[in-house]
DNA sequence: AATGCAAATAGGAATGATTTGCATTATTTG
DNA sequence: CAAATAATGCAAATCATTCCTATTTGCATT
């Protein structure tokens, strides 16, 4: 995914071409971590995509969410962490020892999440959704 | 629910019985709203149980979240907020536009969320789902 | 290629939520 | 009831995020 797909990418959205935005995505697409926070995106893009600023981060971060390139979710950590919207709509399991993010998608309790919606008269919007646990590796399992 | 019981309860627990932590019991038994955050919990205390620093119901409530006295949620408003943990675990379904919250309990989805855990090697701890949607209320379907 | 103008940016100050340091005070245990 | 220990209050600190405003940029048009 090079500058020129991206640059599409956010025509197609109905946003302007900005340097910003092509850093913010460029960075999103090369990271090794999936998942970001604002402050991490920003320190990347000072790091290799020359300079720009946190406030700055912070919208265009927004702005991608809000077109659908990123989508935005809160652990429990007290920060946002964003991620490419890539495949469609999925939730998380956490390693609360190592921090280990597994995605997965479950069409069984996303039924039943509309089931309950119905049942209460909501029109359902959203959710958010993440599994608390300790993964399988020895390390995470120590008695400490 | 009188202090006598809340100073036992403190005392099971391993708390000392302190006059902050027992106004901040009787703050959530007797309150109107369920959800209660810091800063509501911290006026309500002005209000009637005298004074206590904004920090030491911090402290509170999360040593009352600790010994599973409360339970801590963060919805989309950017604060945490708590709840008296009676009864056993149960999610929420909120109102984006009246910020209603309705409280579901489904044991299909747990078990749906057990077997996802299994399946990847996690032992789970606990987990946390809101959904989000727009009640039924007039008022929250109006175009605007 | 130059122009205009709305939209976007930088960056610092402001905000709101939460935490921390520390001197003081209260609780518990013997 | 006194010592040891933990809890509190207050103010200052921190952290994530948003706001403000002067300046710059994207891009449709000339």
């Amino acid at each position: 995914m090079d500058v020129e797909a991206n640059a599409t990418l956010l025509k197609k959205k109905g946003l302007k071409i900005t340097a910003p935005r092509l850093a913010v995505l460029d960075i999103f697409q090369n990271s090794k971590e999936r998942h970001l926070s604002a402050e991490d995106v920003y320190k990347e893009a000072l790091a290799k995509d020359g300079d720009l600023g946190l406030a700055t981060v912070y919208r265009v971060l927004t702005q991608l969410s809000e077109v659908g390139l990123l989508a935005a979710t809160n652990f429990e950590t007290g920060k946002t962490t964003f991620e490419l919207n890539e495949g469609g709509h999925h939730d998380h399991l956490v390693c609360l020892r190592c921090g280990l993010v597994i995605e997965f998608n479950d069409q069984d309790i996303e039924n039943r999440q509309e089931g309950i919606a119905k049942q209460h008269g909501f029109r359902l919007i959203n959710h958010s959704m993440a599994l608390y646990g300790v993964c399988s590796k020895p390390e995470c399992n120590d008695a400490t």
